[in-house]
DNA sequence: GCCGTAACGGTTGAA
DNA sequence: AGTTCAACCGTTACG
């Protein structure tokens, strides 16, 4: 039953909950710490929090600039190497020179969206 | 004793 | 309306 609330106890007395991201002021509590100086050993300890979880969540933050987890779920983007979107992508630029690589991808991606409904 | 990261069991959500 | 399944989740364990 995933709505009981799957409350779990880590080995430092912290409560989390299997298969889902940390509350949002946790992990900007984290960040917050870090920035202060205070050693990742010691904020794991202080917010009862797996040293592999702060290390995650903060070299996440040093690249990215984000507090956030990942987005989670979604549908593979099982856009395999296709031949034939090549030759497609290499059309459009030869047509329309000046369009944007987003454009582009825009293009593809409602075509796609067309073949798949049909 | 600290920290990076793989393994593990778990959940999510677009297609 | 229901199923699939690769993405991410945090904890635990190892080096």
């Amino acid at each position: 039953m995933p709505h009981t609330g799957q409350a779990g106890v880590n080995q430092l007395g912290g409560v989390f909950v299997n298969g889902r991201p940390l509350p949002d002021y946790v992990r900007r509590r984290i960040v917050e710490l870090a920035l202060m100086g205070v050693r990742p050993c010691d904020i794991s300890r202080q917010l009862l929090v797996s040293h592999g979880c702060v290390s995650k969540i903060l070299t996440r933050f040093y690249e990215t600039g984000s507090i956030k987890p990942g987005s989670i779920g979604g549908s593979k983007t099982k856009q395999v190497a296709t031949p034939a979107v090549v030759k497609r992508i290499l059309r459009l630029k030869q047509d329309n020179p000046a369009m944007f690589a987003w454009e582009i991808r825009e293009q593809l991606l409602t075509q796609r969206i067309c073949d798949m409904h049909t």
